[in-house]
DNA sequence: TTAATCTTTAGAGTTTACTCTAAGTCAAGC
DNA sequence: GCTTGACTTAGAGTAAACTCTAAAGATTAA
C-alpha cells in the first residue's frame, strides 16, 4: 500500500501542508517523489510518522527529532546515540506520566470541591466538609508551605 | 507569608516576566499591590498559580484559563460552569495518561530494537529476533494496516 | 547614604509549529 | 479532451506563550 501525502496526512491526523513542512524541515528525507515530483508515502514511511508522532508527543522539539532521523541516516555508528535518547525518553515520559497523575488528583479534588458548591449553592464548601478541607491541604498546602 | 513576584516566580518554577505577562492576560486579577505599586502574593494566591500551572500542564490555553478566572470572579452563579470545565478536564487528562502510556509502549520497544542492534552491532535486527518483529507489528502494524 | 538588587511599565522581539496563498502542474473520471 | 480535485514550490502570515529591553522607581544591606 502506498499513499499520496494528502492520504498519509489523514491517515496521521495531520495535514498535508504539515507534511510538506516536516519535509521542509528536514524530517522526512525517506520520503521518495515520482517522476513528476509528488510524493509517495509506504507503509515503512507510515511508521516513521508514527515515531515522529510519538517523539513529538512526548515533547521533543522539531529539530532534535531531526536530530534523531539524522543519526538513522547515518548509519550503525549512531545506535547507541539513538539507544540512549531513548531512554531519555523513557524517563520523560515516565515523569509525565506521573506530574499528570498528580494533575488528575487536583482536578478530581476541584471536581469534589465544585460539586459540594453546587449543593449548596456557595462556594462557602470547607467549613461544612473537613473531609476537603484536609485534602486541599495536602494537595496544595505542601507546595505553599514547604520548600521555603 | 507573603512573596514578591521574583520569591513566588522561583516558588513555581516560572519567571517574574512570566507571572507579569500572566498578570496582563488577565490571570491574576486576584494579585494586590503595595502602595507603591510592587504585586504581593499571599498563599492563597500561590494556590491560585497551582490551579492556573495544572490547566496550563493539562492542556488549556491562557485565554481558557482566563475564562475560569472570570468566572471565578464573577461569584456563584457560574458553580455549575465551573465544575463541567473541570469535569470535561478530567476526562482529558485520563487520555492523556492513556496516550502518554502508549508512547511508553512505543518508547520501551524502540530501547529494546536498539539495545539488539547494539548488540550485534547492526540495524538488522528482526531477523534474529522474531519476539520483536511480532512487538512490531502490535505497535505500528495496528495503524499502518487497519483504518484503511 | 549609597550601592546593589528588585520591581514597575509599555512595548518590541523571539521561538515554535504550523497555516495559508499564489501560481502553476499532475492525475482520475466522464 | 476536459474538468475537477489533489499535488507542487516558495514564501508570507499567524497564534501562542513567552522573553527581553529601557528607563524609571522601590527596597535592602552595609
Amino acid at each position: 500500500m502506498r499513499y499520496s501525502i494528502g492520504q498519509a496526512a489523514k491517515k496521521m491526523n495531520l495535514t498535508a501542508h504539515t507534511l510538506r513542512y516536516y519535509d521542509k524541515e528536514g524530517l522526512l528525507p525517506f520520503v521518495q517523489k515520482t517522476s513528476a515530483g509528488q510524493r509517495v508515502f509506504t507503509e515503512q514511511d507510515m511508521e516513521w510518522l508514527v515515531i515522529i508522532e510519538c517523539l513529538k508527543e512526548t515533547g521533543l522539539q522539531l529539530k532534535e527529532i531531526k536530530q534523531y532521523i539524522d543519526w538513522c541516516q547515518q548509519g550503525d555508528c549512531t545506535l547507541e546515540k539513538r539507544l540512549n535518547m531513548f531512554k531519555q525518553q523513557k524517563k520523560k515520559v515516565e515523569e509525565q506520566i506521573m506530574k499528570m497523575q498528580k494533575n488528575l488528583e487536583k482536578v478530581n479534588f476541584k471536581i469534589a470541591y465544585y460539586e459540594e458548591a453546587v449543593k449548596n449553592g456557595s462556594v462557602d464548601v470547607y467549613k461544612r466538609n473537613k473531609c476537603l478541607a484536609e485534602q486541599k491541604e495536602r494537595l496544595f498546602g505542601n507546595l505553599t508551605e514547604s520548600g521555603k
